[in-house]
RNA sequence: GGGCGAGUGGCGGAAUGGCAGACGCGCUAGAUUUAGGAUCUAGUGUAGCAAUACGUGUGGGUUCAAGUCCCACCUCGCCCA
């Protein structure tokens, strides 16, 4: 038996014990109380580093407390593995993107999820790539069709000329492709598939108020995301077309006396219809530049404003006037109805297009009711009193935004109207690497839905990617023509394959079921695991992903797949991993191209997965950054070796036997009877710390150190009284036969319990000691399905208290009291204290403040 | 420009409004050792021999009592524009 902590031959062991013995096998429908714990399943890019295993190891760690807490533990995983960057490897190693898909699943599997010793049922793993996956994406696609979620429409779209494919706006950041930053995304109007997410925009703002399990933050971020404004629609007639209205979507209808202008979007189709025979020549030209403004640079404020008149006019309806027609770019085509009515005075950025177009600006609200002395300086956008409104003027402007919203729809001039930032989801991809829209485009039929039972539509392998000319599928002949499932005819297949947002959007539904090849899950199972009990992930997917995911739930209860409306219930947002970088000389995210990174491989081999997952834990709690550093993960290897020495030491002294029973507290001596409590204490503070919603795996540690070095003390306290070795640093225990049977059970039961609370942090070592000890044996199973242990409330308060004294809030004095004493006896206490006295120095005392068993503040 | 969050020893970080700095790293000393980048023991906020004084980004405030609550500001980070 070696006396050594060497991670390296206990590790691999045990994880192809616990495999063979399937102990983390979850059970469909079982009568246990359920526990889903999901992680965000990783795109299988080649490699993973310490950075990345933050996040498996904080769910598995939560995983593996609740199944020792009795639950029925769901905790799977699985691969994002369609999507781009496939592509580009394919591209540049001249390697079949599924097999390089394959073999990096098989790496981060086998050689870094396996190694850092987590406890997924592997027999649910889903990969979105293989058609046992897609056929069921393609499946969910079609219900959504049926109930008309997913259309097809003409857009203005955002072109990446390096994907060579249209990206979702959340996939454009700062006016760049967000796989390309170099790359400025361009405007391009396609015929696309969306999926009709606006549908749910009301409820998935709603709901939010439900989430209570999760991060304030996430829940701001997708409320502004989905960026409901409740305002007015308002129309405005063409002067030289009375049978042409013009609608306008504003939030601020009170402002509408002091329009000056209307402003159309260059893609709006009004464009062409009423610009004047005199102003073609200059709006073609201005709608043809604004194509290659990306939409930040178009609706910035900071910028310059441009546009040209249409040389057309529509009439105010609230006070006849005719205002001027323009077109400018900082109108966007795809938000409200693609045209706003301009007006500078409250505005800012009306304000600036007015002011470098000459065109007035008429004040309609001021603070004060009266109208400002001069030319204004800048646009007014606070509430106000009214002015120069007709009617309306003395009400206050809010006011007068609900009573101006009843005027136009008196006057068949408008409504009230929501309006909300969150668009269509365009789902449309013209890649290969991702799953096949299953739809055939019929010059009869038109578009037809594959049939279900010739679902999968395969991806073809046989594919030569070259990066150029769009996808590949446009160019293969035997995947594009079909025979049209109505008519049989010849058709052409859909070449478009969906964002892979979508095969994320529902792998937490197909783990409820992972091996149906029926159906994408049965309702049961489904609604037994169903939702999600803590899910843990980065904040970068705070928006997309969640809000995708909350959207398919809602739109497959609806279609009545299953029973839920909110996926997960509980949300954990772990921040990033950290590390100084050689290239910039800074602190930054650890990732590869910053290279500063620290590979897994290196690190289990020479700490152990125990301590890699001990440091991630300890650093920092789970939703702040962590700094990574050898010399901290250092300390927790350490941890381990002490413990391993401890508790090696006192089996070979024959200091601890595999004693499952309790201590029988009022036999101890009073040294142990403290060591007792610190066990008590120690108990109770991890459960604590570990309870949902808190996790502070840090804090949960540093009490297991603590007992840890309380161990050491108690062993020494032993040694010196009676039970001694010599001294020597060889032999930390207590000679076993020195000892009295309760001081046995006592050090037995201390070791029981510390290797039960670092079970589900540090798997590996607490496994072996578990079965060195005895009590596997002894309790007839693996650590990690034994149960969590309890502790004695009574034995972790303490009967003496440390009184602080203070005078005037200034520590005085610290004296030893009894637990639970009087009032005015502590007072009496306090103020009989020689150095509370000498403080006093006779002053007449004013009040005194007493906190019971804890502290007195004589106040002077 | 707007919103949110964070600033605590040499470092990572602890503190239901009630002893600031738990725990770890690093450092110092001792023990053990042929050796130590192993191990064990003790110490370690700053100044001071000491008693003591000062200490949670800055400035105000509330309170018997503030790292914690309120106001203003500075710096950093994230998100949105």
């Amino acid at each position: 038996m070696s006396n050594q902590y060497t991670p390296r031959e206990i590790e691999e062991k045990w994880q192809e014990q616990w495999e063979k013995d399937g102990i983390y096998a979850a059970h469909d429908l079982d009568k246990k109380p359920k526990f889903y714990s999901l992680v965000m399943f990783p795109y299988p890019s080649g490699d993973l580093h310490m950075g990345h295993m933050r996040v498996y190891t904080i769910s598995d760690v939560i995983s593996r407390q609740r199944r020792m807490q009795g639950y029925n533990v769901l905790n799977p995983m699985g691969w994002d593995a369609f999507g781009l960057p496939a592509e580009n490897a394919a591209i540049k190693n001249k390697m079949h993107p599924g097999k390089w898909t394959r073999q990096n699943i098989k790496f981060m599997r086998d050689s870094q999820l396996k190694k850092l010793g987590t406890s997924y049922d592997w027999s649910r793993e889903v990969t979105t790539c293989e058609a046992d996956y897609y056929r069921w994406t393609q499946w969910l696609f079609l219900k959504l069709y049926e109930k008309g979620l997913a259309v097809r429409k003409e857009a203005p779209v955002n072109w990446c000329p390096d994907c060579q494919s249209v990206l979702a706006n959340e996939q454009v950041v700062d006016g760049a492709c967000w796989r390309h930053p170099e790359t400025k995304v361009e405007q391009k109007l396609m015929s696309q598939w969306f999926l009709k997410i606006t549908d749910y925009a009301d409820e998935l703002l709603d709901d939010l108020e439900k989430l209570t399990g999760w991060p304030e933050p996430v829940r701001l971020m997708q409320k502004n995301w989905i960026g409901r404004s409740e305002g007015a629609e308002l129309y405005f007639t063409v002067d030289s077309k009375p049978n042409v209205q013009i609608g306008v979507f504003t939030t601020r209808p009170d402002t509408a006396y002091g329009v000056s202008y209307l402003v159309l979007a260059p893609e709006s189709p009004l464009v062409q219809e009423l610009t004047a025979p005199d102003c073609l020549e200059a709006v073609n030209e201005y709608v043809e530049s604004s194509r290659h403004k990306t939409e930040l640079e178009r609706i910035s404020t900071e910028k310059s404003k441009t546009g040209v008149p249409i040389g057309a006019s529509v009439i105010n309806p609230f006070n006849g006037e005719s205002v001027p027609i323009w077109v400018s770019d900082y109108v966007l085509m795809n938000y409200g109805t693609g045209a706003v009515m301009g007006v500078p005075a409250h505005d800012e950025r009306d304000f600036l297009f007015a002011k470098s177009h000459g065109l007035p600006v008429v004040e309609v609200i001021s603070a004060d009711g009266k109208a400002s002395e001069g030319e204004l300086e800048e646009a007014y956008t606070e509430p106000g009193v009214m002015i120069n409104s007709g009617p309306f003027n003395g009400m206050t402007s809010p006011e007068a935004k609900v009573r101006m919203t009843e005027w136009a729809a008196d006057n068949a001039s408008g409504k009230k109207r929501v309006q909300y930032r969150l668009r269509d989801w365009l789902i449309s991809r013209q890649r290969y690497w991702g799953c096949p829209i299953p739809l055939v485009h019929c010059p009869h039929c038109g578009i037809v839905p594959v049939p279900e039972n010739q679902l999968p539509v395969e991806l073809p392998e046989d594919i030569d990617i070259t990066g150029e000319g769009g996808s590949p599928l446009t160019k293969h002949d035997s995947f594009l023509k079909v025979a049209c499932p109505v008519c049989g005819k010849e058709a052409r297949r859909e070449t478009d394959t969906m964002d892979t947002f979508i095969d994320s959007s529902w792998y937490f539904l197909r783990y409820a079921d992972a091996n149906n090849d029926t159906t994408a899950f049965a309702r049961d199972k489904a609604d037994y695991w169903m939702p999600v009990d803590q899910y843990v992930g980065g904040i970068e997917h705070a928006i997309l992903h969640l809000l995708y995911s909350r959207f398919f739930t809602k739109a497959f209860r609806d279609i009545g797949l299953v029973q839920c409306d909110e996926p997960f219930s509980n949300l954990l947002s772990q921040g990033m991993v950290t590390k100084y970088s050689e290239i910039s000389g800074r602190i930054e995210k650890m990732s590869k191209s910053r290279g500063n990174v620290v590979g897994t491989t290196a690190f289990f081999e020479k700490y152990g997965a125990d301590a890699a997952r001990l440091f991630t834990l300890f650093a920092a709690p789970p939703e702040q950054e962590l700094e990574w550093s050898e010399e901290g993960a250092v300390g927790q290897y350490r941890f381990l070796g002490r413990i391993w020495r401890i508790v090696t030491d006192l089996l070979e002294h024959k200091a601890i036997e595999p004693y499952t029973g309790e201590v029988d507290h009022d036999k101890l001596d009073t040294e142990s009877k403290k060591f007792h409590m610190l066990v008590h204490k120690t108990l109770k503070a991890v459960t604590n710390d570990l309870d949902p919603g808190r996790y502070v795996f840090n804090t949960a540690i540093a009490r297991c150190i603590e007992l840890n070095n309380g161990l050491y003390k108690y062993c020494q306290e032993l040694s010196s009284g009676g039970a001694a070795n010599g001294g020597s640093t060889e032999n930390l225990a207590p000679v076993g036969e020195k000892l009295k049977a309760e001081q046995r059970q006592l050090l037995s039961f201390a070791v029981r319990n510390l290797l039960l609370m670092l079970a589900p942090m540090a798997p590996h070592l607490t496994e072996e000691l578990w079965s060195r000890t005895g009590f596997m044996d002894a309790c007839g199973s693996s650590i990690h399905v034994f149960s969590w242990p309890g502790f004695d409330d009574k034995l972790t308060i303490d009967d003496e208290v440390e009184l602080v004294l203070q005078v005037n809030g200034k520590i005085v004095n610290k004296v030893p009291c009894v637990r639970g004493m009087e009032k005015a006896e502590v007072e009496e206490l306090a103020l009989a204290d020689e150095k509370v006295k000498a403080k006093l120095n006779g002053q007449s005392v004013k009040k005194v403040i007493v906190v019971p068993n804890k502290l007195v503040n004589v106040v002077l």
